[in-house]
This record gives C-alpha cells, structure tokens and sequence, in this order.
DNA sequence: CTCTGTGCAAACACTTTGCAGCTAA
DNA sequence: TTAGCTGCAAAGTGTTTGCACAGAG
C-alpha cells in the first residue's frame, strides 16, 4: 500500500466502523483498488486487478462491497444503474430527478440550467453533445 | 393516435425518411408510445404497452428500434448504458466527461458547477441527495 | 423487385440470491 | 463466541446476435 494513502485507508476504517462494517482485507483491498484507480471501473475491472494479490476473492464480494460502500457514501456510481435503459422521447430542454427510492425519473424544467456554459478548457479538447443537469434524492411520496 | 400527436408524427416519419428509415408500423407504434409516456420507460416497458395493439411485435425490435432513435436523436436515453456499473472513489467536488465513442469517463473540475443552486420549487418538494453536472461527447482521442 | 426491418431463439453479460463455512471484533 | 462477511453456484434480468422470412419503397 502506497505511503501517500495511509491516510485515506485510516479514515476508510474509522468509517466502516461507524457503521457498524467490518473491516476485512477484502474491503481493504477494494477500498484501495477504486481510490487507486481514475478509470471509474466496474466491478469487474476491480476484481480482475485484486484477483492479482488476493487469489481467492470472488466477484460477488466486489459487487456487493461497491454497492455498501455507495450506500454510505465512500464511493458512488457514475455510469449504469444495474437496471434497465430508460428512454426519453420528450427533447424538449429539460432536467430530471431521480428518486433512489422508487425509481422515478421526473422532468423539470429551469431555464438557468439549459444553457451552462462549457468550460473553455473542456471545450477546447473535447466536442461536447450533451450537457446534463441531474439532481437524484428522494421524492415527495417517498418522503 | 391521438390528433395532437399528429405533427409530431408527421416530423418523426420525415426524419425516419431523411435517414433512410423505412416508416414501419411497428416503428410509428414505438414512437407514439415513448412520446405519449411521461414515465421514461425502458423498452420492456414500451414493448409490453404496444404488445396490447400489435400482439406479434418482439422485445428485440423494440429494443433495436429505440437504440435507433437514439441514435437519430429522436430519443435519448435518461439512465442505464446497458453497461457496467461504474464506481468513483473520488469525493471531492468534481463533474464527468464521457466519451461515447470509447466510454471513457474523464474527470474535470469546474468550480461553478460545485455550487449550482436547486431551484426553490424542486426543494420544496423533493429532497435533494446529490447534483450532477455531466457532459458527453467526443474525447480528444477519438475525435 | 430489392433491401431493410422484423421475429425468433440462442448466446451473452451483468447482477442477485441462498447457503454453508469463515473471521473480525 | 457470534454476528456479519465471504465464496460458490445457480438463477434472474437485460441486451445482443445470426438467420430466414416479411414488407416498405
């Protein structure tokens, strides 16, 4: 393990038992593989990579630790939900809410937000298609 | 069909025409069914209402055809990649670039989008868990 | 008539679940 | 010691692919 992240994994145990998580090299090594890595990898990619020292670690075991750890707020999703593709066909300027709870996706509409500027420096090295506003909580039903 | 819809068909099998799509029923089905759902469905979803009137259609069609329309633009998809789940250890404030060509996931911060406000009337009702500004497009590699 | 689109079935990829044995606290 | 965790295997869910036939242009 890397000197520089000692201070991380310090704080990553505090926080596992906190919660009332066990702390097991398992989590230790996966906790490590993500904040490691800047490729924003998949289950899979973490496991292959652990798989390397831990030999005997299963792909269950990173998935279900991925998803406690999104639970309490060490670690979140940035692509794929696990669940189906959803389609919108209004494409009118819009934003959406998701509630974690039931799932629903909700338009809205702020004018403000349809028109964020690119930042320069972002511009300049990619070509943008799409630009998203997306707040995620819990709705009034769920409340 | 419902006569308000009839411009949006109307367009629609232009643009299917412009692109070199045949204008089949089932595609118009498809089409009709996502415009009049405010409920962001996933092409099971779409397949089973559209299932009621042309009881032959497949789920693959639907499937097929909504990638389609993404494509074109005539649609777009609000969640799932039908991808992975990917994870972010990164918790300081930071938003996403993804490049559709090679699914790269970029990082970038822009201090502005750290802040945006919640508009007063989305507060109100929902409570707000976590804001995303998420950009898609071209990534310099691809380009 | 021609060539794209469709329906079907099989393959595939990812995630979830149940359970017995293991291990951190 | 014991409650929670892990590894395994099987099942579940969603998506993709190859192919023969159907239907739009």
């Amino acid at each position: 393990m890397a000197q520089i992240d000692n201070d991380k994994m310090v704080m990553f145990e505090e926080r596992c038992r906190k919660a009332g998580l066990k702390v097991t090299h398992q989590r230790k090594a996966i906790y490590q593989t993500l904040i490691e890595s800047k490729l924003h990898p998949s289950a899979d990619q973490v496991y292959r990579q652990i798989k390397r020292s831990i030999s005997t670690i299963s792909l269950d075991t990173v998935n279900r630790t991925l998803q406690k750890f999104n639970e309490l707020g060490l670690a979140f999703t940035v692509e794929g939900s696990g669940e189906a593709r959803r389609y919108d066909g209004n494409m009118h300027d819009h934003q959406h809410f998701k509630c974690i709870k039931c799932r629903r996706i909700i338009d809205f509409h702020h004018g403000e937000f349809d028109d964020i500027d690119i930042p320069p420096a972002i511009a300049k090295i990619y070509k943008i298609l799409r630009k998203t506003v997306y707040f995620e909580g819990i709705c009034d039903k769920c409340k």
